[in-house]
RNA sequence: GGGCGGUUAGCUCAGUCGGUAGAGCAGUGGCCUUUUAAGCCAUUGGUCCAGGGUUCGAGUCCCUGACCGCCCA
């Protein structure tokens, strides 16, 4: 025999039982209709005792996954999990007939199977249906992995998600509450007046963002496109348009490395508010976290990597040049804006400065090795460098800074928002600056986008806007120290040739 | 890109000093009418990630590479 075929045995003896139903007719029923769902089933008849169930006969047909099982020689037990949950099923062969038990016991792990019968409570006291008929739904061809310690190899999990999913209900949990974090959000914007939009995500002109964008092609057109870096742009045009409260939920791209915090494909929310600005878009990204921590968790509190995060109070809040000073002893308060001093605390540091910039882009990379780590309850630090942040207001008072603020929770950063600059001439300049330090070697830096200044030109009202990383919001509210803990299919390389 | 760890049966994992490759679960055959990681008896199943080297002999030691994970850039 060779390998292949020996490493196909235990799916090959599983074919073969398939091939037996066909010849009978019954390989893949479409006439089986389940009418109860167990989670359905356990919270409607969970409390009742064993003589009520008896007395009051509960019939029902269910459908699901067998996960284990117990054969015995006249009777058995297993476990069916229809995606809800969990029931214990008891097959007799009194009840089945030789032929039925026998093609009962002829069943594999993985099986989905249907069966009809009525509740009733085993003698240790687990609510269970006694099955009066059963029938084979799909069969299971390849082994499920073992049933006690489950799927555990992170690679398998990703690649395998179904598998992770069938054999982890913890996971299936994980993205539930994925999916409750979306609609919560969604529901507190909608509340609030914001209109749920959405703009492209295959533009000619990739901005918004500090990143670098993935390339592609349309035909038709004979043009060069970009998966979006952010939807900023495009959902300011719409403020402008008059639409004065929007926001998107959805994909942004950036090919970059693929790391526990980040996937090249994530999710984002951003919301824009005429007459908004950076403290009321503060004040929104606190509402919306304490909202989902207080509807997900159920609690104002998230344990986390080895903390516990407080949301009950009010979010700290701090501006990054005294966050720095605070993390940098060594660094004097006349000194924050001293390029030539903040390049020596950084190699001090052991830190590599940032090739020839300005003030802005030293004093933020030291605030990254220094404070975000330290950063663990949720934190808003404000007052960032105009330099590093281009489509940002300049504050009245400091034409070198911006108000702008970006969330800190476990080190990490969770969002980002600002007053917007709707002041054409000045967003011209900063894009030229953009220009500049791209033609300087940063391939990062903006693209001017001549359409958006021709928008600005037709006057946006003063505008706070907002971004929140979702991906990283799921992590905080459902534990997960690792990204792919929370994409369904986190990027991986291609799987080799396999079975 | 750098550092560390990992890769052994379908799955979860052992494998000592270099000396015939193991367990549990799953599978197969049998016993068993209240089990639940069911139990009992028997039993099948291996490209030890790949390639090279050292050695009488390599899962084990050395080198190169692949992939995965974690940390750093």
């Amino acid at each position: 025999m060779s390998d292949k075929t020996q490493r196909h045995d235990l799916v090959a003896e599983r074919r073969a039982k398939l091939q037996a139903l066909r010849e009978e007719g019954f390989a893949y029923p479409n006439d089986f209709r389940p009418d109860a769902a167990v989670d359905a089933v356990v919270s409607t008849f969970g409390d009742l005792d064993g003589e009520t169930l008896e007395e009051r006969g509960v019939e029902m047909r269910i459908a699901g996954r067998m996960m284990t099982r117990r054969v015995m020689g006249k009777a058995s037990f297993a476990h069916l999990d229809d995606g809800s949950g969990r029931l214990q099923i008891f097959v007799k062969r009194d009840a089945l007939g030789d032929e039925g038990y026998a093609g009962f016991k002829q069943l594999d792990l993985g099986d989905i199977v249907g069966v009809e019968g009525s509740l009733f409570r085993t003698k240790t006291g687990e609510l269970s249906l006694r099955v009066s008929s059963l029938r084979l739904i799909a069969k299971c061809l390849r082994p499920l992995p073992e049933k006690f310690h489950g799927l555990k190899d992170p690679e398998l999990r990703y690649r395998r998600r179904y598998l992770d999913l069938i054999m982890n209900p913890e996971v299936r949990d994980i993205f539930r509450k994925r999916a409750e974090m979306l609609r919560v959000a969604r529901g507190l914007l909608d509340a609030q007046g914001f209109l749920e939009v959405e703009t492209p995500m295959m533009q000619p002109l990739a901005g918004g963002a500090v990143a670098r964008p993935f390339t592609t092609h349309h035909n038709a057109l004979d043009i060069a496109l970009y998966l979006r870096i952010a939807p900023e742009l495009y959902l300011k045009r719409l403020v402008v348009g008059g639409l004065q409260r929007v926001y998107e939920i959805n994909r942004s791209f950036r090919n970059e490395g693929v790391s526990t915090r980040h996937n090249p494909e994530f999710t984002m929310l951003e919301a824009y508010q005429a007459w908004g600005d950076c403290a009321s878009m503060m004040e929104l990204a606190e509402c919306l976290l304490q909202t989902l921590v207080a509807d997900i968790a159920g609690t104002s509190t998230l344990e986390y990597a080895e903390n516990t995060l407080n949301f009950s109070a009010d979010f700290r809040r701090v501006t990054l040049t005294d966050a720095v000073l605070e993390a940098c002893p060594e660094l004097e308060t006349k000194d924050t804006r001293n390029t030539a001093r903040l390049i020596e605390v950084l190699q001090a540091r052991g830190l590599e400065p940032p090739p020839a910039t300005g003030w802005g882009k030293l004093l933020v990379a030291l605030f990254e090795h220094t404070v975000e780590p330290t950063l663990i309850q949720p934190t808003f630090v404000t007052d960032y460098p105009l330099e590093v942040s281009p489509l940002s207001r300049a504050q009245d008072g400091d034409a070198e800074m911006v108000e702008r603020f970006e969330l800190f929770i476990g080190g990490r950063e969770i969002a980002n928002g600002f007053s917007e600059l709707n002041d054409p001439e000045d967003q011209a300049r900063r894009f030229e600056a953009q220009l500049r330090e791209r033609a300087g070697g940063d391939e990062e830096a903006m693209l001017f986008d001549h359409d958006y200044v021709r928008a600005l030109e037709y006057g946006m009202p003063s505008t706070g806007g907002i971004g929140i990383g979702m991906d990283r919001v799921a992590m905080l509210l459902t534990g997960s120290e690792s990204i792919r803990e929370v994409l369904l299919f986190p990027l991986l390389r291609p799987e080799p040739e396999s079975d």
